[in-house]
Formats: C-alpha cells, sequence, structure tokens
DNA sequence: ATGAAGTAGGACAAAATTAGTCCGAGATCA
DNA sequence: TGATCTCGGACTAATTTTGTCCTACTTCAT
C-alpha cells in the first residue's frame, strides 16, 4: 500500500512535538495526552527513537524525552528506519537467493532507481519542515523520463481512486 | 515499512513482460511460468489490471492479455493504484473524522505535501521506464528543503540499516 | 457441438505484519 | 520512601497480505 505505518505517524508527531515544546522536554504521557495517542504504543516508539539516537531519554520524576539533536538534522528517513526498520520497495533487494534467475527480475534494477528516489526525498525532509507548515510550492521530481509520456487517458482520470 | 505489495511487484513484472512480448501478448500461465510466480495469484493480479483498463483480455484458446495502451502512457502510480488500492501514506488523509482535534494533528499538512512529492515521482515512471534498464542519473529531488540541514551524524551512518 | 485453453470473479484459508497491552525493573526527584 | 518517569521484553489481537479453490463463461479448433 505504500504508507507508513501509525507508529513512525507517531513518531512523527512526537518529534514534531518535541521540536516545539516550551522546555524541549515533554514525557510520553504528555504527548500521547496531547493527540489522543495510546500511551503505551508511544512509549514504545519513544525507546525506539532513543535506541536510534534521535531522541534522549530522561528518566526520574519530570523526566521525558528531548530531541538528541536539531531538528533540521533529523530526516524523516532516519525516523521511519528507526521505528519500522529498513525501507523496502521490491522484495528482491534483501533476498538476492530468492530470485532464481536473475535473468527472470527483470524490473528490479529500474524500480531500484525510483526507491532511490523516494530515499533521497525522505532523507531531504526533517523536524523542522514539519514544523513550519510554510506551504512551500512541490517542484517537480526529476525521474527518468520519458519523452513519449503524456497525460493518462480521460477515461481514467475520472475513476482515479484515493489521493 | 513503506514498500511496494508484492503484487504490485508481480504486476509491473507482467506488464513489462507484455510490453517486450513477441506478440505483445501473453497468457498468464506464460507470464507466471517465466519468472516463477503463483499462477492463480499472477491472475488475480492480471483480473485487477484489466479492470483498471491498464490491461485488455482476450478470452479464449490462445488468448492472454496485452497493454490496453502504450507502455510509456502506463504510469507506476496507476499500477500501484490499480492494484493495492489508494495509496496513502499518513491515515489521517482517508478519515478525516479521527482526528478529534484538527489541532492536534499538526504534522497532517506537511506530510501531506511529502506524499505529493511521492505520487508525482511514481506517476513519472512508466512501463517503459521498466523495459529500458538505461542507468540514468537520478537527479536530486527538489521538496521544501532547510538551509540550515547538513548531513547525519557521521555515529549514525554505520548503523544506518537496509537499502 | 464438443472439448481444450483461456479469462472472470467470489469465497475462503494461511501467513505475515502491525497495533496495542501488560508487567517487572531501574532511575530520579521531592 | 514513594511517586513518576523510562527501559525492555513477552504477549495478544487486529489487520493486511498472500495464496488457493471452485464455478461460470468465452473462444477457438477439430
Amino acid at each position: 500500500m505504500l504508507k507508513l505505518t501509525k507508529k513512525a505517524d507517531y513518531g512523527l508527531i512526537a518529534l514534531r512535538h518535541l521540536a516545539t515544546a516550551p522546555n524541549a522536554t515533554a514525557s510520553t504521557r504528555e504527548i500521547a495526552d496531547a493527540y489522543h495517542l495510546p500511551v503505551t504504543l508511544l512509549a514504545k516508539v519513544m525507546q525506539q527513537l532513543a535506541k536510534a539516537r534521535i531522541v534522549q531519554s530522561l528518566s526520574g520524576t519530570n523526566g521525558g524525552y528531548r530531541l538528541a539533536r536539531a531538528a533540521s538534522r533529523i530526516t524523516a528517513l532516519e525516523v521511519v528506519r528507526a521505528i519500522d526498520g529498513p525501507v523496502i520497495l521490491t522484495h528482491c533487494f534483501t533476498d538476492h537467493g530468492t530470485c532464481d534467475q536473475s535473468d527472470s527480475c527483470t524490473v528490479r534494477e529500474p524500480l531500484r532507481r525510483v526507491h532511490e528516489a523516494i530515499l533521497t526525498l525522505l532523507e531531504n525532509f526533517t523536524i523542522t519542515d514539519l514544523v513550519e507548515p510554510v506551504p512551500q510550492k512541490l517542484t517537480p521530481i526529476s525521474l527518468p523520463m520519458n519523452p513519449m509520456r503524456q497525460l493518462p487517458y480521460p477515461e481514467l482520470l475520472h475513476e482515479s481512486i484515493g489521493t
């Protein structure tokens, strides 16, 4: 489905919260309450972020978490990786042995390019970009472009689903 | 995990196959055999592609599927949508009512930008790009860029997992 | 016209992933 | 010393993905 998991969502929300928190610090419960997230699950997410050194934990009373570095230095890619594990577009990438014949998997290389592009995209997106809702214009992506490519057929436009 | 499903993989492989097939036509079994895919599952995928008018079915003996239009006019985004349904980055997009306070979901808008960028990426990638494995240089993505952003901390680089 | 080879499509089972809970342990502060 | 917090593993439940099975219908060739 090519979607972020809820945990990754929660993580991003929490990081944004920390980035704008008054003392730059907040407890798990505080964040969970603010956005109506399941406390225990968010706690797990925070732990993973701490383990990845994205966030720093402060134990004891009045403890909580704080960003381990500047928000501008925390990329969405890092966060997603820390929480959901390696980002994988196609399945072939990791388990090479599965593809019986390297000859068969003809789509692998081209798809890898798309993959890289998405990674780059996420890497260029930081927590700072989450905190400033500047409606910035989205410049078109450069990818191997096909000169013959045109707009999709009209009849397909009206049944295009989802966002 | 931000990954394509196997079905989407299969669909792309099949479309690539059709794009290069001698008669521009191939049966489900033929394709499944060529890449060692589960026949019945691929059949389902082909049906979905047919319903989305990406592929045209030819019933009867010597039947099979053919591309409904030029490979250069079939985008990866269409394919993924046809097979996996709407592409969703965050969960808030579809069920607006869930987010109790629109005030809470502060990350929605910025994430939507990332979302759009990924969609654009997939939209600019056609079946033709799958068939020509030209190792084209991947130009960096443009996104709302933070001028303060720098490379991730060195200590994080060595534990960066996955691709 | 009859059988072989196709697609169409729904119901269903199995497997994997994600989401969420629970509990015990350790740290810090008042 | 107790309240409040994090840490981390084990565990269950829900959802999604993957894959199979079966029946119906269509086309072609003999």
